[in-house]
DNA sequence: TAAATATTAAAACAAATGGATCATTGTTTT
DNA sequence: AAAACAATGATCCATTTGTTTTAATATTTA
């Protein structure tokens, strides 16, 4: 709460210099920093017992063209989370200001850092828990993920064809993609992941799958998706990034953990799986550790 | 975050039952709580993308006599603060070794979390920010990843599709992936994704391009890899899981602080970009935010 | 003490906010 | 196809907001 905050310190330390009402009104913002950026002018006067205008002076005092920088700069506070986190980028800002762009990637990161950490609760793992256990159950999956969220389908789709020939990608040329239901049959599922702004086809498709008797196990990003209300399970994801995209590395984590729990479900078919893969790559001489010799 | 808060819920269990803007409206107050609290009805409107009419209607909706009875609620959720999420935290090794599988998902996804704040090293991030530049002088982008390290490819030139058409994605069925270098020119550059196992044919396509005189800059998962010797720009990323299976999502974070450091070089021109590229998708119905009507 | 200055309270103001109304548009029902 | 209905966007209004100005009061200085 009480952090290392730029302005607290200015505030402090231009205390002994102000007026009584003045310190009156500080001692007010130093006492409750929040308040400041949850009400109005007028009611924070009303509260630290001082005249509207002194609130206006006070910013004045500190320097800034008016009270709403006071308010901005409280608001940023509350946004950050009081988590620390603004000491660390302020402490970095001494260090890495030199690259420019350097500090956007560190945000960027910094906050799919913690998305992902945000699976850990308890919530989340019991939904992810639960999808792998429901995947386990079903005699054939349908993976179906469409423009961004192709880069999640794809992958899950390709480790689970290392463990076994159980998946099947919705996906393909000319608008083919969708053919693969054609021989759905009640007992098996589809995965579909599909984030914001939704594809319309991914959506149809799950409609259809749905439909045909297909359940439906989604990874998406908010419990108002389109896909949560005809969903059996669902995992929400954060896509949230300091960038003008989404981001899809925390679907990914999920596409991650669900095959390797999968895959723990039945440890020993999944080692014999990746073997026998394995020396079916070797033979086709797929993988090399060093650069082909030149010609 | 997820916080369990009863108007959340409220809204959830009736966002079915609301018009478009609304939907949009209630959409925005879930993903985004704090701000409700911190701006204005008319700021949260044009943030939202809706009338700021439509925020008093959600308002009465949700039974409440007027929009601030809403920002009462969030400012007061803002005050409790984080106080209960300490709690939360503890409490989850209480009740979390409960279900099989979610300690290792649990694992999983905090190694990931850290493996992605590793790169907000001063290191890693110089070495983004160089290759961005790198990536943002050529005048076109090749961009190579083949079986898992797809998913990071695809990923790239998704989004740089999205942006303009310097990206050419070394992909295609029947061998012929390759096929676009053949009129490479020295002055572009070629973007290669590989982590072990490297798959043959990225280091044969690798060489091959740095042969034409093509810069190579690269993403893998250490020093000694084989692309690193022949590459100008390289990006390490880690990919160790608790798991069989490599991890990529580190690596797709990487794509995407690419993508966006790309983006904010030339601010202007990628948003009149991602705005043609909105319209076109708009106008081809690509999204959509509900279901399809059952026909 | 009287004058000068700084501080405070009160009032006035323009700009913004939240809310209500009504015409227009889109959708469903008949 | 027409009518009924709901949803939406635009406009208007009374309040409230942050700020400035003015007058009154306290404080300091000569």
């Amino acid at each position: 709460m009480s952090q290392s905050d730029p302005l607290r310190e200015q505030i402090i330390a231009q205390f002994d210099g102000m007026s009584a009402q003045l310190q009156q009104a500080a001692r007010y913002v130093l006492e409750h920093p929040e308040e400041v950026a949850l009400v109005s002018m007028r009611e924070l006067a009303r509260l630290a017992g001082v005249q509207p205008a002194t609130m206006t002076r006070l910013a004045k005092v500190l320097g800034f063209q008016g009270y709403n920088d006071i308010r901005t700069h409280y608001a940023e506070t509350v946004r950050r989370g009081n988590d620390g986190f603004a000491a660390k980028v302020r402490q970095r800002d001494v260090e890495a200001a030199s690259t420019p762009g350097s500090d956007i990637a560190y945000h960027m990161l910094h906050g799919l850092s913690a998305q992902i950490a945000a699976l850990c609760e308890p919530e989340p793992l019991h939904r992810l828990t639960a999808m792998a256990n429901r995947l386990a159950a079903a005699k054939k999956v349908y993976v179906l993920g469409l423009r961004s969220s192709h880069v999640v389908a794809w992958h899950f789709h390709y480790v689970m064809s290392l463990l076994g020939e159980r998946s099947v990608h919705l996906d393909g040329p000319a608008g083919t993609g969708g053919d693969a239901l054609i021989r759905a049959k009640p007992d098996e599922v589809v995965l579909v992941i599909s984030i914001k702004p939704y594809a319309l086809d991914t959506l149809t498709l799950a409609q259809l799958a749905k439909d045909k008797g297909l359940a439906i196990l989604s990874i998406t990003d908010s419990e108002v998706s389109p896909l949560a209300g005809i969903s059996d399970h669902t995992i929400y994801c954060a896509t949230e990034s300091y960038s003008f995209f989404h981001t899809l590395a925390p679907a990914l984590a999920v596409s991650e953990v669900l095959c390797t729990l999968l895959a723990e479900l039945d440890r020993p078919t999944a080692l014999k799986a990746l073997q026998h893969a394995d020396d079916h790559l070797l033979h086709l001489k797929t993988y090399s550790n060093t650069l082909p010799r030149r010609e």
